[in-house]
DNA sequence: GGGCGTTCAGAAAGTTCA
DNA sequence: TGAACTTTCTGAACGCCC
C-alpha cells in the first residue's frame, strides 16, 4: 500500500502540472491519474491510506475511473472531477466538441460551448468561475491565494510536501495548497500591489463621491464632498480601507496639480536626504558595495560644489589680508592679534562660503544671523583643525601676499599669547589635543573637515533660532554627507567607527568653543581701548543658555595683570573690515567709543538688527 | 494493526470534512465520500485503520450518507456542490430558518434557529459545537485529545481495556477515552506542532502590538481606524515594502505606480525617514521647540511599539528558560553553562523581537539570516549593557520562575567562568569597562539601548549581505530615531553630546565582539564532547572580513590546560533549545556528535542554510 | 460579464484559569 | 480537567471598474 500511494502522489501531481501547462483544462494524464487512483482504492486499498488520495467525492471518482477505464482518454473532458451528471453531459459535450487543438490560446474567452461554472477549480476541484490569477480556480482559492501569494513560503508542509489538494483537503495543509497554486499556474504578479490598490480605491470613491453627489444634489454635499467622506457620513457605508485615503483625498485631479517633479535645481543637502529616505532614488542600481561605498550622483555634485567654494572662497585669501596676516606675523608673532586678524579674514571668508551654499538660502534672514552669531568661535575652531600642520605643529595656509608661500603660525604662538591670561594656556593645550586628535581621526582628509564644520555651523542647538527643525534638517543632510564621503573614503568596515569618531569630537568642541569665548570676554575686558564693537563680537557666542553663567575662569578677581596685551593698531583694521565687509555694524557702536563695559543683556537687538543688515546686503550674492 | 497505525499517523486527512462553510455538519460530498470509505472498509479494512474514516457513530452515518445520497441536500446548507437550483435551495432555507426578508437586504446572518448543541460528541455524547481536529467533539474532548494525542500510549487501561465513554464517565480511563478519540476519526495530525505553535504566537504577538501601538497613539484618529487595521487582511505590503524591494521585485512597474499617498500603515523607521527629509509632514506646526524636542507622531509611535515589543517578547522570559537559569545558577554559577544559557534564551526572545519590528519584515531572507549571524555577539553584548545592575556589578533580569523575583549574575562569576582561557579575564574587564561607560553615558534610558542594540543589529557592514543599502537606509533610520529619542529626553543642548557619545561607543563594542567571538571559538575547540553544533553557532559570528584572521589573543599555542570546563548536561539543553525552538539546525549536526573539531571554512554553508530555514520558518508571522 | 478587491461571520486552532 | 475565551484563517457574497 505504501508503495502504491506514492505512486498514486507522483500521478497526481504530474496531473496538475500538465493540466496547467497545456492549458487546457484538463489532460489525458489528468484523468489517467484519476482512473489510477481509483484502481488503487478498487483493489484493496483504502482510498484513504493514500495521503495523496486526492479526495474528489467517491462518485466522482468513480465515474472518472470508468471513463478513464474505457480506454477512450477523455483528452477534451474540462474537468477531471465533474460530479456524475455533469460527467455525463459534458462527455456528451465532448463527443460534440472533438478533440481541441493543442496550442489552443491562452485564455480566450472559453465559454465556447458550456457555461464557465461547469469548470472546476484547478487547485481544488470546487467549482470555479473562470480565471483568477490567470488561472481557473474557485473563490476560495482566489482568495487563498491572493492572501499568501506574498507570504514567504515560509512554512513548511509537515508531511510529505506533497500533499493533494482537494476541496475537503484544501485547508489543512496550506503550503501544499499554494504550491499547488503556482503549480497550475496562478501568478502573484496579478495581485495588485499597494499603490495599485490604493489607485483603485482612489477611483472606487472618486466615482462613488460623483455618483453621490449627482444623484443626491443635496445642497451640503456637494460643495464639500471631501469634507463630507471625512467627517464620517453616518450614512454611508463604512469602508474601512477608504477611509485612508480620505485624508489625502482630493475629488478632482490630485494627479493634476501634484506633479512638482523634481527640483531640476542644483541639489542641496535635503536633496540628499530625500534620496536617502527614498531608495528608489539611488542611481546605482547595485544593492550592495564592495569595500568602498561609491558616492550617488548627489553626493558627487553637493562635495564637488562644496569643493569648489572651499578653494574659491575659503582658502582664496585675498591680498589685503594676506598682506595684513605677514606684517602680523613678522611684527607680533606672539600678540594677540595675529589670531585676530587671522580669524577674522577667516571669518568674512567663511560667511561668504557659506552664503554659497544653496540651503543657506532657504534659510529665514533671523537665523542666519543666529547661525553666524551663534556658532562663529565654533567653526573658527574647526578652521583650525583643516589648517593644521601636525609635524609643523602650525597652522599653514596660502599666503597670497608671499606668492604662494605658505603663512605658518605655531600654536606656540598662541599659547604665549594667551599666557597673559588664567588658563589661557591650559586652553590652548586642550584645543591642540583636540585638534591632533581630530587630525589622526580624519587623517587631514580636507572635505571631511569642511563638513565637519558645517555640521557645526548648522547647529539647530544655537541660540535663538527660529526654526531649529529646518537647520536640524539641513544638519542631519551634512551629517550624512559626512557619511557617505566617509563610506567612499573608508572601507566599508571601518567607515562607521571613523564616521562617529568624527562626529562625537563635536562635542569636545563645544565646550572649548564655550571657553574661548569667555576667554576672549576677558581678552576685550582688559583693553579697554578695544572698540565696543569688538566686545559685542566677542560675546556673540555668548548667549547660549549655558553661557549665561560666567565661566568659572574668571570669577575671582584677577592678580594684577601682567602688561596688558594692546590691540591698538590693528583693532582699528579689524573693526574696519568687519563692518565693512562682513558684520557692517552700525556706526554708532563704532563712534561710542568708550562706552564702559556692562553686562548687557545677551542678546542685545541691536547685534542681531546689525548681522542681519550684512546678511540681508548680500543676499543677493547668494547662489541660487 | 501495528503497521495500519503508522499509516495513520502519515497519512493525510479525511475525505471526510464536512463542507466547512456549511452549518450542516455533513455536506453531501462528505456523505458520499463517508459512503466510499465505508465501502473500503467494508473490504477488509478496519476502521480505524482508515484515517479519513470520519467514524460517526453509526447511525448518524448512514443517515448522513442516506441523506447525501437521496439528493436531498439539505435546505439549509448553502452547499458548495449544489451548483444548480440555488435559489430553490436558499429559499427553502429562508423558511425554515425563518423570516429572513426575502429581498435579502445584507449579507445573510445565518442565524441557526436550531443550536449546533442538538449534536453530541462522538467520543463522549456531550454537546459539540462542531468538528475539532476532524471530528465532532465536545470542548472537554478536543481539548483532552490536544492534550494527550502526542503522549506515549503506553498507560493501559485499568479495566477491560474497552470502558465506555460518557459525559460522566469520560474523565475514569484517560486510555481508553484517547482510543475512542481516535476510533472516531480525531486526527493528531492536526494538532499544531510546535514549529507551527510558534509561528502562531509569534503573530498572535506581532498583532497585539501592532493593534496596542495604533490604538493607543492615534487617540485623535477616528476611532474605526483600529477596526480596518484589525480586520485588514494581514500579509498586505506597504508603500514602504514596494520602496524596500526595488529592484528585487518589480524592476519596471515600480516607477510608474509611483503616486502612493500616505503609508497608512503602521510606520517603520523608513517612515520616519521620510517625514525627516520632508519637512512638510512635521505635523507639530511649530518650527522650534524648547529645551526638550517634542517628538513628533510617528517616533512616538515608532518606540511605543518597540517598547511593547520589548515587554513582551525580550522582557518575557519564558518559564523554562526562567527555571533552567535558575537552576543553572544555584548548581554552576560559575560554569560556562551559565552565559550559554542565558545567551541562548536572549537570543531566541531577540529574534522573536526583532521578527515584530515591522521593517524587518521587507528585508531579503537571507540578508535576515546575515543579520543574525553576523551579529549574534554584538546583540548579545549590548544586551549586557541594557541589563546591567551598576550597584550590584551584575546582570539582572526578571525571573519567572522565581516567581518576580530577578536573576542576578555577578560579572565576577563571567570572569571566573573565562578565567581558565587566556585573556578571559581582560577581555571581562574591558567589557565591564564597555558595559559601564555606556550605563553612565546612557543614564541606563532602556529605550536608548534598545535602539542602540537595533542599530547595531542593522549593520550594513555584516557579511555576505545581499542589499546593504536597504540596511543601511534601516539603520539610518534607528539612528535618527534613537537622535530624536535623546533629544526628547535631554536638553537640546546636551542632546547632541550624549547622541553622539552613545553612537561612538559602538565601536568599542565591535572590537570586543570580535574577542568573545574568538574567545568561545576556543572555548569550543577545548571541549571536545561540545556538540558540534554549538561550535557552528559559536562560529556564526566569525564569519566578517577582519575576523578570518585569528585574533592575536589565541595565536600561540596554548599552554596546558588549567582543567577544561566542560559543558556537558547544559548543553544537551542548549543545543536541543537551540534546534527546537529559535536555529533548528538540520539534525544532522545535532548527531554528529564527535566530530572532531576542525577549522571550517568560516562561512559554513550549512549554517546559512539552517538559520535561514528557522528564519523562513517563522516568517509568516512577521508583521505585515 | 470578467476579474480584481473587500467584507464579515463562522470554523477551528490555541490559551487561561478556577 | 474543561468551560470560556482569544486569535487566525477561510470563503461566500458582494462592490467596483473596465
Ligand atoms: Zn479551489
Ligand atoms: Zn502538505
Ligand atoms: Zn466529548
Ligand atoms: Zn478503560
Amino acid at each position: 500500500a505504501k508503495r502504491k500511494s506514492t505512486s498514486t502522489t507522483s500521478a497526481m501531481y504530474s496531473a496538475s502540472v500538465s493540466s496547467s501547462s497545456t492549458s487546457s483544462l484538463v489532460s489525458p494524464a489528468a484523468a489517467a491519474a484519476n482512473a489510477t487512483s481509483a484502481a488503487a482504492a478498487a483493489t484493496g486499498a483504502t482510498a484513504e491510506d493514500s495521503p495523496f488520495f486526492s479526495a474528489f467525492n467517491g462518485t466522482e471518482q468513480s465515474t472518472a475511473a470508468a471513463a478513464g477505464a474505457s480506454g477512450l482518454g477523455r483528452a477534451s473532458s474540462p474537468d477531471t472531477s465533474q460530479s456524475a451528471s455533469e460527467s455525463a453531459a459534458s462527455a456528451a459535450a465532448d463527443s460534440v466538441v472533438g478533440p481541441r487543438s493543442p496550442h489552443r490560446k491562452r485564455r480566450y474567452k472559453m465559454q465556447l460551448s458550456q457555461p464557465l461554472d461547469q469548470y472546476r477549480c484547478h487547485v481544488c476541484g470546487d467549482k470555479a468561475l473562470g480565471f483568477n490569477f490567470d488561472a481557473v480556480t474557485c473563490e476560495s482559492c482566489k482568495a487563498f491565494f491572493r492572501r499568501n501569494a506574498f507570504k514567504n513560503m515560509d512554512m513548511k508542509c509537515n508531511f510529505s510536501g506533497s500533499c493533494s489538494i482537494s476541496i475537503n483537503t484544501r485547508k489543512f495543509c496550506s503550503p501544499c495548497r499554494l504550491k499547488k497554486c503556482f503549480l497550475i499556474g496562478m501568478k502573484k504578479e496579478l495581485i495588485l500591489n499597494e499603490s495599485q490598490l490604493q489607485q483603485r480605491r482612489q477611483k472606487t470613491l472618486c466615482n462613488r463621491n460623483r455618483r453621490y453627489v449627482t444623484t443626491a444634489t443635496t445642497a451640503s454635499a456637494s460643495p464639500i464632498s471631501r469634507q463630507s467622506s471625512t467627517t464620517g457620513d453616518p450614512g454611508r457605508r463604512s469602508v474601512c480601507a477608504y477611509k485612508l485615503e480620505e485624508s489625502s483625498f482630493y475629488p478632482d485631479e490630485t494627479a493634476l496639480s501634484e506633479p512638482s517633479v523634481e527640483p531640476p535645481q542644483r541639489p542641496t543637502v535635503l536633496t540628499l536626504l530625500e534620496e536617502c529616505s527614498d531608495g528608489l532614488a539611488s542611481s546605482s542600481s547595485e544593492c550592495s558595495w564592495d569595500l568602498y561605498r561609491p558616492l550617488s550622483d548627489t553626493c558627487t555634485q553637493l562635495m564637488e560644489g562644496i569643493r569648489v567654494s572651499l578653494d574659491n572662497v575659503v582658502n582664496n585669501v585675498n591680498e589685503t589680508d594676506s598682506e595684513q596676516i605677514s606684517s602680523t606675523a613678522t611684527d607680533k608673532a606672539t600678540s594677540l592679534e595675529m589670531p585676530f586678524t587671522i580669524t577674522l579674514s577667516f571669518v568674512q571668508r567663511f560667511v561668504s562660503f557659506v552664503k554659497c551654499l544653496p540651503e543657506f538660502n532657504y534659510i529665514d534672514m533671523d537665523d542666519r544671523v543666529n547661525l553666524i552669531k551663534g556658532g562663529v568661535f565654533h567653526f573658527i575652531l574647526m578652521r583650525g583643525v583643516a589648517i593644521y600642520n601636525p609635524e609643523l605643529d602650525s597652522f599653514t595656509f596660502l599666503s597670497k601676499a608671499s606668492s604662494g608661500h605658505r603663512h605658518s603660525v605655531p600654536l606656540a604662538a598662541l599659547t604665549q599669547s594667551l599666557s597673559a591670561y588664567p588658563s589661557g594656556q591650559q586652553l590652548v593645550e586642550r584645543y591642540r589635543r583636540f585638534i591632533i586628535g581630530y587630525h589622526r581621526a580624519s587623517s587631514g582628509d580636507q572635505m571631511a573637515l569642511t563638513l565637519l564644520q558645517l555640521i557645526e555651523f548648522y547647529n539647530p542647538s544655537r541660540p535663538l533660532l527660529r526654526n531649529m527643525h529646518r537647520i536640524d534638517r539641513i544638519q542631519a543632510g551634512y551629517i550624512m554627507l559626512l557619511k557617505r564621503h566617509i563610506e567612499s573614503v573608508q572601507p566599508t568596515q571601518q567607515a562607521r567607527r571613523v564616521f562617529f569618531d568624527l562626529m562625537n569630537r563635536l562635542s569636545e568642541l563645544d565646550s572649548i568653543a564655550t571657553d574661548f569665548s569667555q576667554l576672549c570676554h576677558v581678552v576685550g575686558f582688559r583693553c579697554e581701548e578695544l572698540n565696543p564693537l569688538l566686545l559685542e563680537i566677542f560675546e556673540l557666542s555668548n548667549g547660549r543658555p549655558g553661557g549665561s553663567r560666567p565661566s568659572s575662569l574668571f570669577e575671582q578677581p584677577l592678580p594684577p595683570p601682567p602688561p596688558p596685551p594692546r590691540l591698538p593698531t590693528q583693532c582699528g583694521t579689524f573693526i574696519s573690515t568687519i563692518s565693512s565687509c562682513t558684520l557692517r555694524l552700525r556706526p554708532s557702536f563704532i563712534s561710542s567709543n568708550s562706552r564702559p563695559y556692562s553686562r548687557r543683556p545677551i542678546t542685545s537687538p541691536s547685534i542681531i538688527a546689525s548681522i542681519r543688515e550684512v546678511i540681508i546686503s548680500n543676499a543677493s550674492q547668494l547662489c541660487p
